[in-house]
DNA sequence: CCTGTAACATAGCGGTCGCTATGTGCCGAT
DNA sequence: ATCGGCACATAGCGACCGCTATGTTACAGG
């Protein structure tokens, strides 16, 4: 019966769900315990503050997330540059229209406490420079299998990626609809195209 | 002495002030008051509620906010595309440290409250909405005086073009830091010179 | 000068929130 | 067998928040 770590993850993904849709600060703690069955005894046993629900949800859940979302799918492609348009594709198709409506999670929480909250800020900066990072890493090994522009800056590149990556959640969230994700992606890909050396276009029609 | 009008100015530009630093559902009428130098019944009896202000905020203080920064620059260059670049560094020089710390007000006003209150997302939407529409209007122009590749869509690369605008903001109110912005300059520059008919490079050293 | 109304000011209510103080029961170690 | 501590549950406190009910004052129109 007792279970000490699935009820510590059914908070933490209770509290997820609650975030992801309400924000942090209008997210009480009490909808979070009712919505993952326990009470708040048990909420303040794991977790000394809400703010520390927070934090894990930055360290474990949200770096969790981009890495399964961004970064790991690279990995089944010989050509990274291509496999960064085709892997947003299967994103963008994969993503439901709820999703599509709630945004990126990640770029949710770091919008809303990252001026707030210092701790906050660090941890969620911590996750972006992540994505940053294994995305500068495919970068690099493009270049160095000659499928990208050995001129262009790996590490400004991937900076301008992973902005593209969550400045066309932010947007659609906004604009709400799948046609401008399209749009996001054609332009997206046309940028990849750019820094491509490869004049195998990436994703046009058949 | 009574001066309705500066009176609700007075408490409009309080409550930007502390919705831009806190968030919208974070920063109390109390709060807004005191720095407005009035009293709550003066608040309630310009604002039916809370909410009332922050669509005030959305209508008249954002929407002219965007086209200040983002379309009016445009007019003065014979060339947009050019006129897009030029100003992007502008606007880069001209953004203190703390405003690159708190992101864009439109984009995070967008995130907190559109996906939780349909006021809020039609309002933010239509500011939105208007920015794309007048960066189309360029574009159309751009393409009309032979500056821009004439096989590119306008509206798409419009969304595209202000996607990349909020995205910028959004990364560099993250990571925090002057560096960052050159990158996503970098990326911008590198996008617009892509769909540029003229082989001027915009932004060149000298 | 009078008066009605717009332009505010004051006090307080009902509700929620984060958090804590204080229990209680299970379960492994001795 | 017992016993200490971990894993929760319950109740409630103090603070704050949005909002309203009820004033009070300045000023324009007659």
């Amino acid at each position: 019966m007792r279970d000490p770590e699935r009820t510590r993850g059914r908070i933490l993904s209770a509290g997820f769900d609650y975030v992801y849709r309400q924000g942090f600060r209008a997210t009480s703690v009490s909808e979070i315990v009712a919505a993952a069955g326990v009470t708040e005894g048990a909420f303040f046993h794991y977790f000394p503050s809400k703010n520390d629900l927070g934090y894990a949800l930055a360290d474990e859940v949200l770096r969790e997330m981009m890495l399964d979302r961004w970064i790991r799918p690279l990995a089944a492609y010989g050509n990274p540059i291509k496999g960064m348009t085709v892997r947003y594709r299967k994103l963008m198709e994969a993503t439901t229209d709820e999703e599509l409506s709630l945004g990126c999670p990640l770029n949710n929480l770091t919008q809303e406490m990252s001026s707030v909250d210092p701790v906050f800020s660090d941890k969620l900066r911590g996750v972006l420079l992540e994505w940053i990072k294994e995305t500068e890493r495919y970068l690099k090994k493009a270049q160095a299998d000659g499928y990208m522009n050995p001129e262009v800056d790996p590490r400004r590149t991937a900076e301008f990626l992973v902005m593209m990556e969550e400045g066309s959640a932010a947007i659609v969230k906004s604009l709400g609809g799948r046609k401008t994700y399209l749009s996001m992606y054609e332009g997206f890909r046309s940028y990849l195209d750019s820094i491509s050396t490869r004049r195998e276009k990436t994703g046009s029609r058949p």
